[in-house]
DNA sequence: GATACTGTATGGAACGTTTCACTCGCGGTC
DNA sequence: GACCGCGAGTGAAACGTTCCATACAGTATC
């Protein structure tokens, strides 16, 4: 189809197939004056290297898989462009998968990235995967999970310290004054969610008050989910609702955030506070601006792809867990009740009329 | 690395290396027995495919690029999904690339895909690049354009009526009893932006009383730019301001609602009312829920990557354009100003204690 | 009984690259 | 002047599939 081939260039130069080769992968063997030749003709007859032919013989792939658990989370968006940047400064392309929380699309995914023969995998886990990256690894495709610690320390891992970001957002909201916590997130065998509720009970119990934390569990991290959630909190009676919320993330806390509305009336911050996690470039432009806990994601996208290319280069490299520590940024949605009146002065605070 | 060859899976079930080659293709041209036996060496060798030699010697790729503009936005993630979705079913992967707006990029990713000769390629294209893309064609490699009409007809396309999208929306703005309607974004060597403006002066002029349009002009269709827009109509005396906003996208509808706060209140919706366009899923989340031209995302990935499959099988089918007609999606923002009290029965509205 | 046909299975060529063992010329060294 | 080493280039094998021409056995047709 395409026509024209390494041999034709190599006709059209005057030199050998293998120049034209050593010209495309190690000019600094060829003379000066072949590689301009070489490269005149390539330029001519509009030469494109075929990838497959290549691939097949050398062995060595051009792209990198990316099997994302949800791809329209902003934060994972995020995270692939991270990798995306640090991917095309290597000539590499990504093959893009979004499991969607689906353990068959995670197979289907990874299936497809053997047979591609990618030259790593980075993954968001949702199923249990250990078995199937083994074999991955043992047919000489690595893989680095992301935003996931690797417990065993059989994989390479970037992610961010869950647990201590779901301390210090409790303790944050203990600050200002909160006491009836609930934790709202789901399903509990994503990692994550575990850690974030983790690091909420060891801030409750560290506190000088006692602190309960209730766990309200949502089918899903999604906006939807926290929507749910919202209206069965609502459904209570007011002196049984929790005073704070602290969402699994930042998708839930926005959904939160769109139920806890009564007559038109908004119960953020001032009757429930809420904080989310991810710092989404929305939760900014919420309804009330929604605190959250920071994750350098993009950092996390880099970082992973760059590990998994250390990895290709030396398959025996010793694991490593590089753990990011998520940072807290306060908005209006976890003001405290006592500064209620001052939360107005806040820039971006809306106040209605 | 990998080992097991098709050639080993031959040996195994006692046939030969074309036996394995046709039950793997064309199953149904071979017996019964054998299919059984092959299938069974394949699970016991745990044999994969080699894609490389499959693609170098049949010609055929099981990978299709998708050139996105803004990865990060949520419409096109959303358009990716539904391609994702499409591709999934015919157990092809997605070579992704991001452009953001960046020519270069663009080039490197077209050349990257090239070079894997990828099925076919979805864009949503940022520069000219009308005779890259033929150059791909030639070489059987169709391209279907995603969010952009492609007016010359040189190249099937997938996306919604900007046009009448604008004209909708400046017509529920004059609806609503506003008259000084400016039209909030830019780069106008988008096309998009460029249509959605002359929807808008199309309504202005067929409106029973005369409508100005003012243009304000930003350097990207993105939040940042938005905010800086919004930052530049407040610094505007009052009574010089306009008093509905359509932006050419949610992106910049977001930044200009979190910009139009002035000591502590909030513009939106009374002296300014705001439209967007794509009702991303934070739209209707927002400071004040946003109101919006919803685009069938999901839908224009899948058809897009329909029509591209169509043409990999017959590429001298006729090009067509397929055109979605975008929805209104009325929500607080442009609440008119006269039924602003009743504002507080919306769902989901927000009203200030 | 010869012929044609059908359904299976086979072996080997071909896809376009990379790589490796090799050749060739040339200048330097003993 | 024989030998060595070196830089530059060559040619052919190999990567693991797919596909095609072919073979073969069995059955239907005349």
């Amino acid at each position: 189809m395409a026509g024209v081939r390494i041999r034709d260039v190599a006709q059209h130069a005057g030199v050998s197939v293998g120049t034209v080769s050593n010209v495309l992968n190690r000019p600094g063997d060829v003379s000066p004056d072949s590689v301009e030749r070489v490269n005149r003709a390539i330029e001519q007859l509009g030469y494109v290297r075929n990838d497959a032919a290549r691939k097949l013989r050398a062995g060595v792939s051009t792209t990198v898989g990316f099997v994302v658990l949800d791809g329209q989370n902003p934060f994972f968006t995020d995270v692939v462009r991270g990798a995306e940047d640090e991917a095309s400064s290597h000539n590499l392309a990504i093959l893009y998968g979004n499991t969607d929380e689906d353990v068959a699309r995670e197979r289907m995914y990874l299936d497809l990235f053997e047979e591609q023969q990618v030259r790593g995998v980075l993954i968001s886990p949702y199923g249990d995967i250990h078995s199937r990256l083994e074999r991955l690894r043992a047919r000489g495709i690595p893989a680095v999970l992301v935003d996931r610690f690797s417990g065993d320390g059989r994989f390479s891992s970037v992610s961010v310290d869950s647990v201590a970001g779901g301390r210090m957002a409790v303790e944050h909201l203990i600050g200002t004054g909160r006491r009836r916590i609930a934790f709202v997130g789901g399903p509990f065998d994503m990692q994550q969610v575990r850690d974030r509720l983790a690091g909420a009970r060891v801030a409750a119990e560290n506190a000088a008050t006692p602190v309960e934390i209730e766990v309200l569990a949502t089918e899903a991290p999604t906006v939807e989910a926290g929507v749910v959630a919202g209206a069965r909190i609502l459904a209570r009676p007011r002196g049984d609702r929790p005073d704070a919320l602290f969402a699994a993330n930042d998708l839930v806390a926005l959904g939160l955030l769109q139920a806890l509305v009564v007559d038109g009336r908004m119960l953020v911050p001032d009757e429930i506070a809420i904080i989310g996690f991810d710092d989404i470039p929305f939760a900014g432009a919420a309804a009330v601006p929604l605190s959250s806990m920071r994750q350098p994601s993009r950092m996390i996208g880099r970082t992973a792809l760059r590990i998994l290319l250390e990895e290709t280069a030396d398959p025996d490299l010793i694991r490593r867990q590089t753990v990011f520590l998520p940072e807290l940024v306060v908005r209006r949605s976890t003001a405290s009740t006592a500064a209620g009146a001052s939360a107005s002065a806040t820039p971006g605070a809306i106040r209605g009329r």
